[in-house]
RNA sequence: GGCCCGUUCGUCUAUCGGUUAGGACACCAGGUUUUCAACCUGGUAAGAGGGGUUCGACUCCCCUACGGGCUGCCA
């Protein structure tokens, strides 16, 4: 059984800054912060920017900016990996003054020809460095790499919280190396010694760092730290079940922002991509937060399913309140590049959205959804629509508008004149329906058209008609 | 090549030795209807294959197949 420290939970996120963040490095951040703010603790952040030549600080704002989206707060500043190096140095140095760790005076030269020969003798040979038993008095006055003395004998055992008790032969590993020729950390000793030197108590991450757990075991062991709990979840994979590549089409966070998905049901989908809490499938913040543990993550990849995407979207979008769903519509709006509402726009919005948020999937919807309200006099039809204001429609609407004037203006006082106009007419509330949709919206797919009377007020539904028979 | 991980309806999953294998999305059919939706009802659909262990395996063990990962002075 794996036993969690006594500390308080303090887990972290450890992205390299190398592109946008990513879907899978989102749900990994998710399932971090929700373990920690679940319980709480702390969630960390740190932009792990060892390697100089890939890391961009473009790729670092990316990737902050994805998080915020989330809606995933760390505790603190989000350090910088590089910043560490020489204690990362120091650390190294003291597993050689330990006898954990070796100088290699190995070049790289011969270490790829080396392995050049294995190759082409058809083995697979590991690496094993002459100097691991040298006497230091004979070491030579050269640039040294410091490589981790590996036990040659045993195993090494990872219990993970999600795989279960994973054993590693120690034979199968090589001597690492922790520091470079050129005092620079690896990242195998950059990881261990940050988390440990920020007291990280749960390592979650993607399980392509499996087999690298043990190898940072053993460097915990050979400084005596203690061993965080590890939690390795499957990655994700695209809908076709092949790892996710750019090829899968949408693969940053911040695309799925700019199609319009609201951040809370980015937040329910990927917490149930791969975690499950029974048959628990729509639920919000403060379910999760309560509900969410490592016991519950399956072991198995997942593939990505915009359907199912889409649904809890639409469901979130119609539980969330006007007020933050007006403010999703600001950010989904700036994400996607399109121009942002007016006042005047933001105001019918508002008045719409009440009408139309329960029939939407995503974002967008909502515009398209509230066109009605969000044009102004003169109202432009669309080819359809034109047809329904034909001169029978046209009748229609203008025996239809006296009766509009001392209606009361709600539901239950517009629906006996609408219907009445209807029987007066001989015709279905359909036919009735029909021109009035496209006189009011200018197409003839709208909401209910009771809905957009009341959204758009007495005046200028009478207006709108108006205009469509004069 | 070696080592490690995985495999329940099309998809996400429940099940933690005994169930008619449950739910959700998607799909199909019917209903409702004011267009598009939404909504309601019902339905199709699963334990990769083969061996064990056991009174009894989706569940435990082994093998095979398939998928993934690691095997760097990348992270």
């Amino acid at each position: 059984m794996i036993s969690a420290p006594d500390r308080p939970v303090v887990t972290r996120f450890a992205p390299s800054p190398t592109g946008d963040l990513h879907i899978g490095g989102g749900r990994t951040a998710l399932f971090n912060w929700l373990y920690a703010r679940g319980r709480g603790g702390k969630f960390l952040l740190r932009i792990e920017d060892t390697d100089r030549e890939r890391s961009t600080p473009a790729a670092t704002a990316a990737i902050l900016q994805g998080l915020t989206w989330l809606g995933l707060d760390w505790d603190g500043e989000a350090v910088s990996q590089s910043a560490g190096k020489d204690r990362h140095a120091e650390v190294a140095h003291q597993m050689v003054a330990r006898g954990t760790a070796y100088k290699c005076f190995s070049t790289q030269e011969e270490i790829a020809s080396f392995r050049a020969a294995a190759e082409a003798g058809g083995r697979f040979a590991q690496f094993l460095s002459p100097w691991r038993d040298a006497d230091p008095a004979a070491h030579p006055d050269a640039p040294f790499a410091i490589r981790m003395r590996a036990p040659r004998q045993g195993e090494t055992v990872i219990a993970d919280a999600v795989q279960g008790r994973v054993v590693i032969r120690n034979d199968t590993l090589d001597d690492m190396i922790v520091l470079r020729s050129d005092g620079t950390p690896t990242y195998m000793l950059a990881v261990v010694v940050d988390d440990h030197d920020m007291g990280v108590t749960h390592v979650i991450r993607g399980d392509d760092h499996l087999n690298n757990a043990a190898r940072q075991q053993m460097v915990y062991d050979a400084m005596g730290w203690e061993v965080p709990v590890w939690a390795h979840i499957p990655l994700i994979h695209g809908p076709d079940g092949k790892k996710l590549s750019k090829r899968h089409g949408a693969t940053a966070v911040g695309d799925y922002q700019a199609m319009g998905y609201p951040a809370v049901a980015m937040r329910n989908y990927l917490a149930r991509l791969g975690w499950a809490h029974g048959d628990d499938e729509f639920f919000g913040d403060a379910e999760v937060l309560d509900w969410f543990a490592l016991e519950g993550i399956g072991r198995a990849p997942a593939r990505l399913d915009f359907k199912k995407l889409e649904n809890l979207s639409g469901q979130h979008i119609a539980a969330m309140d006007d007020a933050a769903l007006l403010h999703e519509l600001d950010g989904f709006l700036a994400a996607a590049q399109r121009p942002a509402l007016t006042p005047v726009q933001r105001e019918a919005m508002s008045r719409a959205l009440p009408y139309v948020k329960d029939r939407v999937k995503i974002l967008p919807d909502l515009i398209d959804k509230a066109h009605f309200a969000l044009i102004t006099r003169p109202v432009v039809a669309d080819a359809q629509a034109q047809v329904a204001l034909d001169p029978a429609g046209q009748q229609l609407l203008k025996s239809l508008t006296p009766h509009l004037r001392n209606a009361q203006w709600a539901k239950e006082g517009l629906e006996p004149v609408l219907t009445a106009a209807a029987t007066a007419a001989g015709i279905g509330f359909g036919k009735l329906a029909a021109p009035l949709r496209a006189a009011l919206a200018g197409r003839t797919v709208t909401p209910s058209v009771y809905d957009m009377m009341l959204v758009i007020g007495q005046d200028e539904t009478i207006a709108r008609m108006e205009d469509a028979f004069g």
